[in-house]
RNA sequence: GGGCGUGUAGCUCAGUGGAAGAGCACUCGGUUUACACCCGAGUGGUCGCAGGUUCGAACCCUGCCGCGCCCACCA
């Protein structure tokens, strides 16, 4: 098929180039079907459903880190053998996206209401057709591995369906109900807002103290909203409080209206706030409100729905801003204002689409009857069913579930699924599953539909079972609900999460997903949350052009730790697109040195001792990851999802143990030929092979180019997961690591005796027995490595040369003609110095009497061989500095 | 106002009771034929502050300070 086999290294140049091969491997996995799950397979499912992402929206930062690990969570449960399905798709976005045209058809200088609700609608599918899921393509470039035949969008026929069943369903229950309200209410949107839309922030304005009454009926109330007073209808004072308790039961004039308003008693008011007597404005506060319930107080609108006063005289037209002007300036004319503090900060909410200030409005609206649904939604997060990784962000899920207030679901927009209500002459309410000809109560046939939509959330509540199938009992239902993993940034866990739960427990009912992953959200190098508004968003496509897909996936990956933030700076993708070209250079020259994965893997008595060693590494690393990925329940605090951890792991690995040292020791029996070379080729193979699986769903486009190339298969991406099956080998261990200790000694000596890499110095090795045993035959190795000659295990150091100790063993070097006396004798002196300091610091503390006492056994053993280790180099120290020449 | 989290090397973070760690940055040295997107070596920490528990504390307890986030119907 290639060239490969004749010249190796021609088919892998010694740089990664990406582009060369992420969208042809991607059509690739795409024509395969490799992400394409069978409902019918025996395999055990297991499901993801994306947090579908707005139809108006683009790849950023923040979902770049979710998909990479979704993606990498599906791509190893299918090398692990389950019928794994990604299930794409977005959500219509309602305000969102219905703002987005509205700003089209306003450069034309038109409104929604100049095309008509039927004509607008068809504008939105439109402009979906053209303009949206520009993030679905964006998702290739990612990588992901969803199952495009499954994709799915909340106003699409199937999802739409769903929501109609629900809410008939839900109506029948009694869990859906119309009510006036103090709903939250967008003057600029003109419609109803749930409580999640709204967003507070601390902003600057004026409370107005005013006077109401005169003489002995005199009370002082506070406002910032001082045009609401227009529509006061009470005060309301503490049942305790004797400042009021005479007036309580009277009637107090109103200024400027003349109206006669009733003092009332009621607990919500607190006594020490202010004058402890408070305005109450029913139809435009929600505490107010409950008030006036309680005390049948009258209900009086003074605005309209974009925020104008419609009371008759003299502000009627104002808008609420300069009727608060106007209303203020006429108080103080009447000589009814007695203080005005400015600025007052206070808590104010604006519509989290248009930022206009919110105004509470009494509004006739649709309402989910959210308490037992939540107490349902609670419940089964206390009792495990799903499970909140990290479990400390339960507790913020256990608040929002348990004080959830009832959810206002209409929304006066066109672009949404239409609220499946009818209406007949004498209001009658039908809820029908399908589209009615009559009322259901009297049989009247002119009827006409309800013309608000619902809340948007209303239908991603439904997706992790609406996507597949739900209210049908499909295969896809049967098969891989409930879900496994939800996935996304603590941010969303309230609404969505408790919403999906909500839902799924009263519609299936079972858990949605029996994980939540929280991940955290993405920031810059100074801990900044990205944000557009202050330029400190990065395009990650911006980056994938520049440093390739794995590179940022990997770099996503390695910050990300469970439920904490994670930060983002072109660096860490600089230093992730290093690590790829390392893992493709080191593969290049497996190829090259004919790594193999054909046959059996040599027995253990036929490998280096530096197989051994990689091996008994790599089942460690390979258990490391499966912990990892998985959490472990007899272990304290290991819940899964540590990506971090998987990729630092892994790049560890690979570049620390894997290239650092095994390469280099490989290339000693390689390059000797025969036997040896065969067995360590394989074991090469062995170890790439793995490698790569094992970083795969982290790195999908490297290690694919890459696997396929070391093995000749056709795929990593349906290759088995490694689960390790190579010994244990402490021996083997053991013996690289005094090597190591060794080796990296001398290179310690050399670089500070400044002597040239070139010179290969002499040496003798004086070891302990046990040591010597592990030594004694790698002298070759240690000889390369360090850049020695003649290595060879003595009983002495010859006079005069210079002497490198490591625990067990000491290496003597023939300096002569190369030495530096005076940098010798710093050095030297430098050294006893420390190990004086080691030596004082651990004689006191085994001096301390309670020490030996109380501490195990082990620790005061090992403490003591510290003692032993210090005092013996200190000697040898100040042996070696007076035998330096001309002391 | 309430809640949650966090403070470890210049930066970003691991480390949850027994000799302070990684990556990046920095310094020095490198034609060692897989890789300069590299190799080798090194510098750098009163583990926010103050108490306490313990033979022993970055880790457990108490208080304080700084920072971050979330919730909230403070008129």
């Amino acid at each position: 098929m290639t060239t490969r086999d004749a010249l190796p290294e021609t088919i892998l140049p010694p740089q990664y180039t990406p582009s060369d091969v992420e969208s042809v491997l991607y059509d690739r996995w795409i024509e395969r079907g490799y992400f394409t799950a069978d409902a019918a397979s025996e395999k055990p499912a297991y499901t993801i459903v994306i947090p579908p992402p707005n139809v108006t929206g683009s790849l950023h930062m923040g979902h770049a880190p979710q998909h990479t690990l979704m993606d990498a969570l599906t791509r190893r449960k299918r090398m692990q053998g389950y019928e794994a399905l990604w299930l794409p798709g977005m959500d219509h976005a309602g305000i969102a996206t219905q703002n987005v045209v509205e700003r089209e058809l306003a450069a034309d200088g038109l409104t929604r209401h100049d095309l008509g609700r039927e004509a607008f609608v068809e504008r939105v599918w439109q402009w979906k057709s053209e303009y949206g899921g520009r993030i679905l393509g964006q998702m290739r470039r990612l990588g992901d591995g969803v199952d495009w035949s499954r994709e799915r969008f909340t106003m699409d026929e199937g999802l739409s369906r769903a929501v109609r069943a629900i809410f008939v369903r839900m109506y029948a229950d009694g869990l859906i109900y119309r009510a006036e309200r103090i709903i939250n209410w967008c003057p600029r949107c003109l419609t109803a807002l749930s409580d999640i839309e709204v967003e507070h922030s601390d902003d600057e304005g004026e409370l107005v103290s005013l006077r109401y009454g005169d003489g002995a009926n005199e009370i002082i109330v506070a406002t910032t909203r001082v045009e609401t007073m227009l529509g006061d209808t009470g005060i309301a004072v503490h049942p305790d409080d004797d400042r009021y308790r005479h007036l309580v039961g009277t009637l107090i004039e109103l200024p400027l209206t003349g109206r006669m308003i009733p003092v009332v008693a009621d607990e919500h008011v607190d006594p020490e706030f202010g004058t402890g007597a408070v305005k109450v404005t029913p139809a435009h506060d929600p505490n107010d409100f409950a008030i006036a319930q309680r005390h049948q107080l009258e209900l009086i609108s003074v605005m309209d729905e974009s925020g104008a006063i419609t009371v008759p005289g003299q502000f009627e037209g104002l808008d609420r801003f300069a009727a608060r002007d106007a209303v203020t300036v006429a108080l103080r004319d009447l000589g009814r204002v007695v203080a005005e503090k400015r600025p007052y900060v206070h808590s104010v909410g604006h519509c989290s689409r248009c930022r206009t200030v919110v105004e509470p409005r009494l509004s006739l609206q649709w309402f989910v009857q959210v308490a037992p649904l939540a107490k349902a939604a609670g419940d089964a997060v206390r009792d495990g069913r799903t499970r909140i990784v990290p479990a400390e962000l339960s507790k913020r899920y256990f608040d929002w579930v348990d004080n959830m207030h009832d959810w206002c679901i209409s929304r006066q927009l066109w672009w949404g699924h239409r609220i499946p209500v009818w209406y007949c002459p004498d209001g009658h309410i039908t809820v029908p599953d399908t589209d009615p000809s009559e009322c259901a109560t009297c049989g009247s046939s002119e009827l006409h539909q309800d013309e608000d939509v619902l809340d948007t959330w209303f239908s991603s509540g439904l997706w992790p079972f609406s996507t597949l199938g739900w209210p049908d009992e499909t295969p896809d239902l049967a098969k891989f609900y409930p879900t496994d993993v939800l996935l996304t940034g603590y941010d969303i866990i309230f609404f969505w999460v408790a919403r999906m739960m909500m839902f799924g427990l009263y519609a299936m009912p079972d858990v949605p997903f029996k994980t939540v992953a929280l991940t955290g959200l993405v920031r810059d190098a100074r801990g900044k949350k990205m944000s557009k508004s202050s330029g400190t968003a990065i395009d990650p496509l911006d980056w994938m052009d520049r440093y390739g897909t794995d590179a940022v996936r990997f770099a996503l990956a390695r910050g990300s730790n469970p439920g904490s933030d994670l930060p983002m700076a072109e660096e860490w993708v600089e230093g992730a697109r290093n690590f790829t070209n390392k893992l493709w250079n080191a593969t290049r020259f497996a190829v090259m040195s004919g790594a193999t994965v054909v046959g059996d893997l040599p027995a253990p008595d036929e490998q280096s001792t530096a197989d051994r060693w990689i091996l008994s590494r790599l089942a460690q690393v390979v258990a490391q990851v499966d912990v990892a990925y998985d959490g472990d329940a007899s272990i304290d605090g290991a819940e899964g999802f540590e990506f971090g951890d998987i990729a630092r792991t892994l790049q560890g690995f690979a570049w620390n143990e894997v290239c650092d040292w095994y390469i280099e020791l490989a290339k000693l029996p390689i390059n000797r030929g025969g036997r040896e070379a065969e067995v360590t080729r394989r074991v090469l193979g062995e170890v790439f092979d793995v490698l790569l699986r094992l970083l795969h769903p982290l790195m999908p486009f490297v290690t694919e180019e890459l696997w396929t190339t070391v093995t000749g298969n056709e795929s990593v991406v349906i290759a088995p997961w490694p689960t390790p099956v190579y010994a244990a080998d402490a021996d083997a261990e053991r013996a690289v690591a005094a090597l190591q200790d060794l080796v990296t000694e001398v290179r310690k000596f050399r670089s500070e005796q400044q002597i040239k890499p070139g010179v290969k110095l002499p040496a003798v090795i004086v070891a302990e027995p046990d040591v010597a045993l592990l030594l004694a035959a790698h002298t070759a190795e240690i000889g390369a490595l360090a850049r020695l000659s003649d290595v060879a295990i003595s009983t002495g150091i010859p006079d005069g040369w210079s002497e490198v100790h490591v625990p067990g063993a000491r290496v003597g070097l023939d300096l002569s003609g190369t030495i530096d006396v005076v940098a010798e004798r710093a050095r030297l002196v430098k050294a006893i110095a420390a190990a004086q300091a080691e030596r004082d610091q651990v004689s006191a503390k085994l001096a301390n009497p309670s020490f030996a006492d109380k501490a195990p056994p082990p620790v005061v053993e090992k403490t003591r061989a510290r003692l032993a280790e210090a005092e013996a180099e200190m000697r040898r120290l100040t042996a070696l500095l007076s035998a330096l020449p001309g002391q």
